[in-house]
DNA sequence: GATTAGCACTCTTTTTTGTTGAGTGCTAAT
DNA sequence: ATTAGCACTCAACAAAAAAGAGTGCTAATC
């Protein structure tokens, strides 16, 4: 890759910063004028060969313009994008709102940066995958019926309705139980609970091991119930703003990957594991972890929540997409996310 | 309207037939070898153009063949249908898995009946207004915060967690507070808790009046948290497959309805008021409560869940839906969820 | 009097044909 | 090494022509 001297480095640059603009295939003369290396179509003509015979720029037929191939635009994000002047400003008001159930500062969020940025946008609730077990409590809801209330570190509240079919409770024996559970179980991370200390509740436990037993089906469960986590999306419909996307069948695919959300699962499990330095991460076309999305770029931050939660928001939109603009977004939420959550709000 | 002859009848009915299937004008030759009245072509002219004068049918312009008016859809919809067979099995499999969260038992509703009839579905999640409180429980999460979980009827599960600030509690005072908001509001219907109750319990709560006035108000959010009720969707992409929705425009604005969501509140409402008999509306095109949807039909089904839960299915599609299927399997789905959810399941 | 065959006419849709213009690649001159 | 010049390609647009579907009306038929 190193193949680039200076001019046509620069050439290159200009080429890709016209079609991000124009969308349109850029030819010799456009590029003459625009950059400041005074040079004639003719030479750029043949600047633009080699380009091309590099694999950096594409024809899209015989006597079009050039366009940027994926690898161009991976050059261009790798070494030609320039750190953009932040107008910090504009974001902040909206979003910082804290005390809001995280539910609605998420909605908020993937909403802002989809109006931002005229792309699609995705974002998900925090994992708490070493989230630790604040405590249970049981409570009789009916003859047949008590509710398992789980709550774990950082205020993430579950419940579970529990059958209790045959062993009638009286109210004494859900206290005990409950002291049980909170003695043996809190504080332990969701982890750490394994087969020695079940059993051992369960000994402990005596007639009503099954219920315990039962209970502790609850707790995986709300914990695997998160796996599929929740995924809030926006502005899918700003696709149809970019020609190259909104023709009805890829259009149909790319809503249909929004609307179901279950792929957009693949973009996050991604960017958890494969971390850098930015924490941004950039995927152009056929790079897409996500088939769906290899005719779109897709990049991808992740915030973390202090308490080891960690969550993702993604941005798709065509493969001319403003880079800067867009990683400049990302980043201010970021770090505006990493702060909100993470001590709890001062007053009511 | 009565000034449609048999005759004039038959002809409407073939002309609406045909054109749901095809989608496109339907000429008089067609008609004329469809119908079992052996009519010629230029007789089925005549009385096309009959009904284009009493505005049944439409021509999109000279020479074309007709289609169906808003009108036409009306008329063959109050009067033309016919019941159709059902083919009950197929659907019942799929849905029937009780004991599932209601969440995830929705989301399999509205995907099926997407699946199933090729238009897009929502459907919302049963509204509670009457629903009786069960009973609540607080419990302390740590020196700062007490949990509130809040049952309803239905085994509607709420929490909310309180901050305490100022007064530290012992677990003996929160089993106190249980106590006394369960003796207290145990069994009452939500509107039911008036101002009277609300002084005679924080009366009652002594030194903590202000813990249990913030309990109440928990409540009272829970409940009007759901007002912005939950609405799931499904098969958004399918307008796709019916061309005269899917040009961009089009496509994107209701997309986007089906994005945010707000708009198809006005459905739901609309359709708990104005009950009728079957408890199935049809809004053909204009008649449409939601001015996006005006060059789609709607049609709205209210399925109850007995304790006067009341929720929406929906389906959107072209105006040349068939009516016959959708209709009916809402009906089926509308008597499925009835028994669902009705009684609690027998065995885990 | 209702039905129908026949025909001219209207409009959309599709196909064909030509035209334009942006852009290239190559060669020869600078 | 750069550039002017020129022939060539090809998508995009537009205009023209042809095809087809369907109508409305009139006159013949049952």
């Amino acid at each position: 890759m190193e193949h680039l001297d200076e001019r046509k480095t620069k050439i290159l640059k200009a080429i890709i910063r016209t079609y991000l603009e124009t969308g349109e295939p850029v030819g010799s003369r456009t590029i003459s004028k625009y950059t400041d290396l005074n040079l004639s179509s003719a030479t750029i003509r043949n600047e633009m060969a080699d380009l091309e015979e590099l694999g950096y720029i594409v024809q899209p037929h015989t006597s079009a313009g050039r366009i940027p191939s994926d690898q161009g635009y991976r050059f261009y994000v790798d070494n030609l994008m320039e750190e953009k002047e932040r107008e910090v400003s504009e974001m902040k008001e909206f979003v910082i709102e804290r005390t809001e159930k995280m539910e609605r500062v998420l909605k908020n969020v993937v909403k802002l940066l989809a109006t931002n940025t005229n792309y699609a946008t995705m974002i998900t609730a925090p994992q708490y995958r070493q989230g630790k077990l604040k405590f249970i409590q049981l409570s009789q809801v009916d003859a047949e019926q008590i509710l398992a209330v789980i709550v774990l570190a950082g205020n993430i509240v579950k419940n579970k309705i529990i059958r209790t079919d045959l062993e009638a409770l009286d109210s004494e024996q859900i206290l005990k139980l409950n002291l049980l559970l909170n003695t043996s179980l809190n504080g332990l991370a969701l982890d750490q609970i394994n087969l020695a200390t079940i059993a051992r509740l369960k000994e402990q436990a005596g007639i009503h091991s099954e219920i315990v037993s039962k209970v502790l089906d609850a707790v995986a469960e709300s914990i695997s119930e998160d796996e599929d986590l929740e995924i809030y999306t926006s502005g899918a419909t700003n696709i149809f703003k970019y020609p190259e996307l909104a023709d009805s069948g890829r259009a149909s695919e790319l809503i249909t990957a929004f609307e179901e959300k279950q792929q957009l699962i693949g973009l996050v499990n991604d960017t958890l594991s494969d971390e850098e330095s930015t924490g941004i991460q950039v995927y152009i076309g056929s790079e897409s972890p996500v088939q769906t999305m290899k005719d779109c770029s897709v990049v991808t931050a992740t915030y973390e929540l202090g308490e080891g939660m960690k969550g993702t928001i993604g941005i798709i939109g065509p493969k001319r997409m403003d880079y800067e603009n867009v990683m400049d977004n990302l980043k201010t939420l970021k770090s505006q996310l990493d702060g909100i959550f993470k001590k709890p709000p001062e007053k009511d």
